[in-house]
DNA sequence: CCTACCGATCGGTAGG
DNA sequence: CCTACCGATCGGTAGG
């Protein structure tokens, strides 16, 4: 293997941490995860909690690239509510570590940091506000509280990282689609 | 206040276990919380393990108690439904530490342990299997998997943990309402 | 429940 | 990226 770079580091750390938890991993476990000393850590990275910063970045990048994508073109809300529960599956699927340490371990961040999580979050929630929102004005969906829709879904779809197993029974499309029924349903489409 | 007797070093271990993730609290850490030192802990408990065996045994404790609650007497599916979400909330709320710790901490037990508090989980989870099951058989409920149906409420109900607030705008009543209003749209009720 | 302490491990640094 | 190391903190024990 090439010279470990900072992405590798990173990359190992979001293993670990959401494995292990980020108070659960040392940098010498770290270190062993690369094949090299702790100490050598800190020539790619100047602490500890700026690894737990970047993992939960890249996380949150995915999260509203995907919130992105679901949004471009116009689509009734039942169809955009559909790619978003896909792209979020997908994120959780796909950069599982990133998106598990975001979710999970965003509060151990320093009080300035947890905060700009929490914002990143709230962000993305606002995506599945809005888009609940426009259906209960449109008339797409029942009364639901736009707040409560939007975390009744995301609750769903983020408890993922702790059942799912890509190597099962269940596809990642089915487990999208099922969701996405579940979802629909319960919001009244 | 008295001695600190065994069950409150449970509890107080409980608060911060679910607060600051077991790794992230230390023996001193309790030991400040009960006004003692770290040291002293040892006459109660005979290691930090323990100690997270027993909060996560009462959370395990509380959610069984609730269960049988919600199936005694006769009631039709959506009825037993709704106590079940009523006393899943209630444990959350009235137990929050204990019930999130056994929600979030258990993964770091060690084996043996982490295993039978899967099986609790696995046994609490079964009852609500069992229900939807029965719902759907008796044309009840739409034709969910049993499993997907069970995990996708849990999943609802469990997030509680990360974004209620008793103190809020929303009671514990009517959010039992509305999610049990949510969980019984999205099984087709 | 405290005093006094143990070896192990923690995050991190200086210097090469 | 390693060598060699730092002070702080960890879970835990002996003895009272």
């Amino acid at each position: 293997m090439a010279r470990t770079s900072r992405e590798d580091v990173i990359a190992a750390a979001g293993r670990l941490f959401a494995d292990r938890g980020f108070h659960g991993t040392s940098m010498r476990d770290l270190g062993d995860e690369l094949g090299l000393l702790g100490s050598s850590l800190y020539s790619h990275v100047s602490s500890k909690e700026e690894l737990l910063v970047e993992v939960i970045a890249r996380g949150a990048a995915k999260f509203d690239e995907a919130a992105a994508a679901a949004r471009a073109g116009d689509a009734s809300v039942a169809e955009v509510i559909r790619r978003l529960v896909a792209g979020h599956v997908d994120v959780l699927v796909e950069h599982a570590s990133e998106a598990r340490t975001f979710l999970d371990e965003a509060r151990y961040l320093e009080t300035e940091e947890r905060d700009k999580a929490i914002a990143m979050r709230d962000n993305y929630e606002g995506v599945w506000r809005k888009v609940i929102a426009d259906g209960v004005e449109g008339g797409e969906l029942r009364q639901v509280d736009p707040v409560l829709g939007s975390i009744f879904a995301l609750s769903t779809l983020n408890a993922l990282v702790r059942w799912y197993d890509p190597a099962g029974r269940l596809s990642k499309g089915e487990l999208a689609d099922d969701i996405a029924a579940y979802v629909l349903e319960g919001l009244g489409a």
